[in-house]
DNA sequence: TCCAATTGTTTGAGTGCTTAAACAATATCC
DNA sequence: GGATATTGTTTAAGCACTCAAACAATTGGA
């Protein structure tokens, strides 16, 4: 029996069996699949190889279970999951949705060591009596003084700081729009604020204020500048 | 055109070309394959691929070198792995060898907001005097006091820190050693010291001290447990 | 009870990444 | 210059993951 590590996908499927088997309707194939963003089929064949490897207990058209060892592995991930989350969001003072989204990634590939030290030192921050504020107004008065030279698609900019256009990589009728907005490469950009779920986000580009969907917004490249809007 | 992201792979492919195009050996299709632990024939299946998606710039034979569209997004790789092991050794206080490693899987994930903010802290600890100091101090005496429940192998556990052995999986010859020394589910385990080379490791148990290989002890399971040897 | 509607699986196919074995080009040495 | 050693590529194959289309089981009414 090898412990060979398992791939992010099969720790991804775990993980979300885990957390939908803890619900009443239990893990179903069709709501692993949403969860996913998978098609069905792609998980009955997941499913399969996760039983050849005793990881799930499961039968055709019946519900799906964690083994005891699938289960470790699962908790196993879903605690580097929260760990990586508490501390971007209680420590790195980002926000529940873009925690959420960057431990999604991260977990697969955070060590023991990292996960530790990064628990050890948000507790070293609240532990010390005036160190969070002094921590938070930094954040706050950072904004806009950041990284010379990080570049990110315009959906990852902070709300507030500003970024210079470089590239525009959008479908012919938003670009249109775009162009007669002045969105072209050199200008200066910012998102104004995000919408409640999440999308549109508003944007001011020249005095202008425009909105649009996140995923316009991922396609263009923006560099951030020193400044707020 | 589109803005794809790439897999995991395709930018270890242009990280490692990017490292070793600014070597005097250029970078050639056996140094690559070796940096990244696969065969030749990967490398040249890799390389064409990245090629059609004119990333890359590759005549057969030749020396390999990259279209200003994919260093671009080497660069941005290689600048995301330097963002993070800065943080793993400078504000975390890990070691180069486990930063480097730690920061080799999550640089394909860390979002710009979280390098940002992991700089940003990083900024904050040592322009408030006398911060680091105490934050290195609370390092030292929080070995072994550490998360109750962390489970790693023992190839993980920091040295001086006490782990509690919950399975062994190792080669019969090796175990039947190992059991000798008393190296069983339950027993209380610690590793000592790392060799200068990171191989072999030193490791305590029940007052026997025995030197076992890193890939050894990746195969022993343990939980952290509060103390220090 | 039986017939839709829903849900899940199988099949067939494609992509990305990997290898061993066979082959081809390049480099090196005499 | 030619034989040999090194290096690189092609081929054939396998595994993990994915999907659309076709098919099968289950569920929930009427």
């Amino acid at each position: 029996m090898k412990i060979e590590r398992l791939s992010a996908k099969a720790e991804d499927y775990l993980e979300t069996i885990l957390r939908l088997s803890e619900t009443l309707r239990g893990a179903r194939t069709g709501d692993i699949a949403e969860a996913l963003n998978v098609q069905p089929p792609t998980v009955s064949a997941a499913l399969k190889s996760l039983t050849e490897q005793g990881l799930v207990d499961y039968t055709p058209y019946g519900a799906v279970g964690l083994t005891p060892k699938g289960r470790q592995l699962a908790e196993d991930v879903a605690g580097r999951h929260v760990a990586l989350r508490r501390f971007f969001t209680d420590t790195l003072g980002m926000s529940q949705e873009d925690a959420e989204h960057a431990a999604c990634g991260m977990e697969h590939d955070a060590t023991p060591l990292v996960l530790d030290r990064m628990a050890l030192l948000g507790d070293f921050l609240r532990t010390h009596p005036g160190m969070m504020e002094k921590w938070k107004a930094m954040r706050e008065t950072a904004r806009g003084e950041r990284a010379p030279g990080v570049e990110s698609s315009l959906k990852e900019l902070p709300p507030g700081v500003r970024g210079v256009v470089m590239s525009v990589d959008v479908a012919d009728s938003l670009r249109k729009r775009l162009v007669e907005m002045g969105v072209t490469p050199g200008v200066l950009i910012a998102v104004e604020r995000v919408a409640p779920l999440g999308d549109p986000i508003a944007v001011e580009v020249r005095g202008y204020r425009l909105s649009m969907r996140k995923a316009e917004a991922a396609r263009i490249r923006v560099k951030w500048r020193p400044g707020l809007i």
